[in-house]
RNA sequence: GGCCCCUUCGACUAGCGGUUAGGUCACAACCCUUUCAAGGUUGCGGCACGAGUUCGAAUCUCGUAGGGGUCACCA
């Protein structure tokens, strides 16, 4: 059977990875089976609405590259896909439940409620309504909301008996009607509750399979009251476990406990395809075991059955392998290069033609976790005036002779290809009959200003022979400027001194 | 607290009556090495507990414990 399934997000805030991460599952359950992904926008929350939040959700999906089938974007024979522009369609189903005796007004305030939870509370009842708004007649109901008075709907529930659903991974689930308290579904502003309104757009959409947060379970009885009141179809219901936060208790993944923010792992340097496949394997496995593997590789060999339900924890940790895994041996060098440049060129940085990047991303990939890590790491091979760390100094101080003998065997290099400078490099340490850090160590300092980089010929295979020798020659001036007295023993010294003096003062 | 759901290494998971309980991240050691990474090898570490069913239980049943979710005119 072809399943239509959909995502529908509240436009309240920064796109979520909840979001992404149940997206992604229904994306791939509707593809696994040549159905339809539908995107919708839940927006029937005046209060925490937030106007910049649809674009960036609508953007967080197409960076993901999860493309919904009908969306407010793509439009679709079932639109509108905001269920601000559909609040005829809840005011029809109401009135229809409404004239059924299926729901009923309710008129009471803010005020009466919290008064009626206070007086619940101190003789130690359930709280939740009460059902008191079902004593008033259906035409003194009329006349008030004819008035002008304020009400919002209620679904009428049986206050005996159980109701059940099967929950496709949990098999049934059972529970007693009097749980159920009469729930608002549409509230005085005139916009329904979400249960109304998913209930009422998932049939008209067509959507046969909700699948959606555990969350959602204790409200499904509700869902399934709406279907019946309605004389709808079930769809199957599907709901995967919760992200967790990775503190000691696993709570609900939240923005105060980690980062929620899609926009944000984006920022940071996070490919869309390590996040998704990094998502795909919270609750999921691959029937190989495989753990890297594309979206089409997840929608061929999906299984829902396999979705395991302890709620998995959202550990940076192992998102970052991820990306690390993408970033230095899944994706194709040119396509990892691709992503890097403009980081590069916002720096105001610019290379000799595409192969000079092309290396410099390949040195670099090996080292970085996130696409942020390359412009980190790369400003040597760019900016000719980089500061030297004083660890490099030292090492610069300490292989001053060689930097010398170096500068003038370079100098006289023809052919600056990887092997000769290879040779030459080795060659001299051969001869020299030294340590081969002792030459490189002076060699890396010069030519990045730090003491740790990729392999000294990499780089200046890079740089190109003449970029060397001006950073061999600078790096030896450095020195001079720095460090006018190489000499440890009686740097020692100084500093005992120092300190003396400061003991001294003290005293 | 009531109700509902869940429970394999610290984390993500494989397992679906017979396995020395496997893999990945993290951590540690070693190898490689020109520093930093990467890579390779190895190690560390687990079936929440208790009954029952069975010749045999991580796998099935029940109970206990722990954790989570939910009890809104938010979704």
């Amino acid at each position: 059977m072809s399943k239509v399934t959909r995502i529908a997000p509240s436009p309240t805030g920064d796109p979520h990875v909840g979001t992404a991460y149940i997206g992604l599952f229904n994306y791939v359950l509707a593809r696994a089976s040549g159905g339809r992904f539908i995107l919708r926008i839940e927006d029937t929350d005046r209060e925490r609405y937030n106007p910049e939040s649809e674009a960036r959700i609508l953007e967080t999906f197409s960076w993901l590259g999860l493309q919904p089938d009908e969306s407010p974007d793509a439009g679709g024979p079932n639109g509108p896909y905001r269920q601000s522009e559909r609040l005829d369609s809840y005011r029809e189903h109401v009135d229809r439940l409404l004239a059924e005796g299926k729901a009923y007004r309710a008129f009471e305030t803010a005020e009466e409620l919290t008064a009626m939870r206070e007086e619940q509370r101190r003789r130690g009842l359930d709280a939740g309504y009460d059902g008191r708004g079902r004593n008033v007649s259906a035409e003194e109901s009329a006349r008030r909301a004819e008035a002008g008075e304020p009400f919002v709907v209620r679904l009428k529930t049986p206050d005996e008996g159980e109701t059940s659903f099967i929950d496709r991974l949990r098999g049934e689930i059972t529970i007693q009607n009097r749980e159920i308290r009469d729930p608002v579904i549409l509230k005085s502003d005139g916009y329904p509750t979400y249960h109304l309104a998913n209930v009422v757009d998932d049939h008209a959409m067509g959507v046969n399979v909700v699948m959606r947060a555990e969350e959602w379970i204790t409200s499904t009885p509700i869902h399934v009251l709406l279907y019946r009141a309605f004389g709808w179809e079930l769809p199957e219901f599907v709901h995967m476990p919760l992200l967790r936060n990775p503190d000691k208790n696993k709570s609900k993944i939240s923005k105060r406990k980690l980062d929620t923010s899609v926009d944000s792992y984006r920022q940071q340097g996070i490919l869309p395809e390590a996040l998704l496949n990094f998502l795909a394997n919270m609750g999921w496995s691959m029937p190989d075991g495989r753990e890297f593997f594309s979206v089409q590789d997840m929608i061929d060999n999906f299984d829902v059955d396999r979705i395991s339900l302890g709620g998995p924890v959202f550990d940076l940790r192992k998102l970052r392998h991820f990306n690390a895994r993408y970033l230095k041996d899944i994706l194709e060098l040119e396509d990892v290069a691709s992503r890097v440049a403009p980081l590069f060129r916002e720096r105001g940085w610019n290379w000799e033609d595409e192969d000079e990047l092309l290396d410099i991303v390949d040195l670099l990939r090996p080292r970085a976790e996130t696409l942020q890590d390359f412009p980190g790491m790369a400003a040597y091979f760019f900016d000719d005036d980089f500061e030297y760390t004083e660890e490099a100094l030292k090492k610069v101080a300490a292989g001053q002779a060689h930097l010398e003998d170096l500068e003038r065997e370079i100098s006289m290099l023809d052919v600056f290809d990887f092997d000769d400078i290879d040779d030459l490099l080795q060659g001299y340490v051969q001869r020299q009959g030294v340590n081969i850090g002792k030459v490189m160590q002076p060699m890396r300092s010069a030519l990045t200003g730090q003491t740790s980089a990729p392999g000294v010929t990499e780089i200046a295979f890079i740089l190109g022979k003449q970029r060397v020798l001006a950073r061999i020659g600078r790096a030896l001036q450095s020195i001079t400027a720095h460090l006018p007295d190489d000499n440890p023993q009686k740097e020692a010294e100084q500093r005992k001194a120092e300190a003396v003096a400061q003991e001294g003062s003290r005293g």
